[in-house]
DNA sequence: GGTCAACATATTTTCGAAAATCCGTTGATT
DNA sequence: AATCAACGGATTTTCGAAAATATGTTGACC
C-alpha cells in the first residue's frame, strides 16, 4: 500500500519503469544509436528480469526508437542524414497543421498555459553545470512542454500524438549533435516571439516562424551530424574491427 | 532449416505471429472494441505461452489499438464518435500532404505500381460469398495496397508510416460499421477516378477526390456508429449488467 | 440495514530456467 | 589451400510457475 506522494513512482509496474528508463537513455544518446541492447546487459543495468524488458523494448518498437531482427535481438535506431531530413520535412507540415488549428481554436485557457510554459521554459538554464556536455533534461522537458502547449488547442488527439512522437524523434538527433559540437543557440527570443504572434493570433506569421524555428535547429544538428559522424560509426560491433 | 517457401510463415517467430494475429483479430472486430484481453484466454486462443502475447500487445498499445492499465490488464481500444471524426480529419490533412509530394515526385515505376494496384483491386470482389456480413480480408488489403500505392512516391518514409496507421485504424471503423449497416458503396469507380487524375497530375483535383472519398466513406460509418452502437455497449463486462 | 475489515478467488505481472536459434570456429575432406 | 559440415558458446525466445495485485464475498460489528 502506497503511503506518501513522494513514491508514487514506485507503484507503477517494472514494465513501465523500464519503458520510461529505456526511453531516456535512448533518446538522451546513453544508449547510442545502432548500438546493440543484449537482454542480459539491460537486465543488469535496469535491475529485473526478461520480460518487462522485451516488453518496453517491443513497445519502443512501434515508436520508431527501436529496430528488432528476428532472432537477433534489438538495437536502438540508426540515425542518417536521409531520416533526419525526412524527419524535419514531415515534422514542418505536421507541426503547422497543429499550430493552424490551435491558433484557430485556442482560449483564455490556452493563453494561459502557453504564458505558463513560457515563463517556465525561459526560467530554465539550458545546460546543466554539472554536465555541460550534455542539455540539461529539466530544459529539454520544458522546451517540449513550450512546443506542446503552443498547439495544444488543435483539438485533436491524434494529431497531437503522431506531433509528440516526432518531436522526441527530432530531440534524438538534437542530442547527438551536443555530444558532438557542444550547445545549440540560445533561442529564448525565438519562443517568444513565436509565442506572441500565436496569442495574436497572427496564424500565417507564425506558421512561419515555428517553420523557421525547426529548420535551423535540425539544419545545424544536420551540419553537424554530417560532419563528426564518426561518432556514431563502430556502435554496435563487439569489438572495433 | 526451412525447407519450403509455404512455410516461410512457420520460421517467424511466436511473437511476430501473436502480433499478426492480434491485430488482425481487432482491426476485424472479432475482437471488439473495449473488449477485455485476457492473457489466459489469449494464451489459450493462440497457443503459446503469456510472454509472445505481452509482446504483442505492448506493441499494440503503442499503435493505439489496445490500451493498458496498470495492473488491470489489456483491452481493445474503445471506439467513439469524437475518436472517428478525429481520425476523419487527421487522416484527411495527412493523406493531402502525401499525396501532393507523391504527385509531384512520382515517376514511372510509381504509375506502374498503381496501375496494378487498381487492377488487382477492381479483380476483387469485395464481399466475401462464404461469410457475407464482413469484408473480404483479400478485398481489404488490396484497398489498403491501392492507397498505399497512391502515395508511395511522396519520398517520406516517416509519413508513409503515420499515414498506415492511420489509414489502419480507419478500417477497424469501417469494419465495425459493416457488421451493424450491412456493406458499405461500391467504390470501383471513384478509385478509378482518383488513380486518373493523380496520373495526369492534376494535383488539387486528385487532393479534393481523395478527400472525398475519405469522408464519404466515413461519414456513413459515422451514422452507422450513432445509429447501431448498441453493438459495442456492454462488451468487456463478465456478465450482462 | 449499513459499513468495513478480512479473506478467497481471479488476474496480471514477474522471474529464472529451458528450448531454439545464431554465429564463429574447428577440423575433416577434396 | 578451399569448402563445408559439425560442433560449441553466446544470445534470443519461450514457457510455466511464483509473486504481486485487484476484485468480489463473507461475516463481524455498529
Amino acid at each position: 500500500m502506497p503511503s506518501s506522494l513522494a513514491n508514487a513512482s514506485t507503484v507503477q509496474t517494472l514494465n513501465a519503469s523500464a519503458l520510461a528508463q529505456l526511453r531516456s537513455d535512448i533518446l538522451t544518446c546513453r544508449l547510442m544509436p545502432n548500438e546493440r541492447l543484449r537482454v542480459e546487459a539491460l537486465r543488469e543495468r535496469y535491475g529485473m528480469g526478461t520480460s518487462p524488458i522485451r516488453e518496453a523494448l517491443m513497445r519502443l518498437e512501434a515508436e520508431g526508437l527501436v529496430e528488432l531482427e528476428q532472432n537477433k535481438g534489438f538495437r536502438v535506431s540508426e540515425v542518417s542524414a536521409a531520416n533526419l531530413l525526412d524527419l524535419m520535412r514531415t515534422r514542418v507540415e505536421i507541426e503547422t497543421i497543429a499550430l493552424r488549428w490551435s491558433i484557430e481554436k485556442g482560449g483564455v485557457e490556452w493563453e494561459a498555459n502557453l504564458l505558463g510554459a513560457f515563463h517556465r521554459l525561459s526560467r530554465q538554464t539550458k545546460i546543466d553545470p554539472s554536465n555541460p556536455d550534455a542539455i540539461s533534461e529539466d530544459w529539454s522537458r520544458e522546451h517540449a512542454d513550450f512546443h506542446t502547449a503552443l498547439v495544444a488547442a488543435c483539438g485533436s488527439p491524434t494529431m497531437m500524438a503522431i506531433r509528440a512522437r516526432l518531436f522526441e524523434q527530432a530531440d534524438r538527433y538534437v542530442a547527438l549533435s551536443i555530444m558532438s559540437s557542444g550547445p545549440l543557440r540560445d533561442d529564448v527570443t525565438e519562443h517568444k516571439q513565436l509565442m506572441r504572434v500565436a496569442l495574436n493570433r497572427e496564424t500565417e506569421k507564425a506558421v512561419e516562424l515555428n517553420r523557421l524555428h525547426i529548420t535551423r535547429t535540425l539544419d545545424k544538428v544536420a551540419a553537424s551530424l554530417a560532419a563528426g559522424h564518426a561518432a556514431t560509426e563502430s556502435q554496435g560491433r563487439k569489438r572495433s574491427r
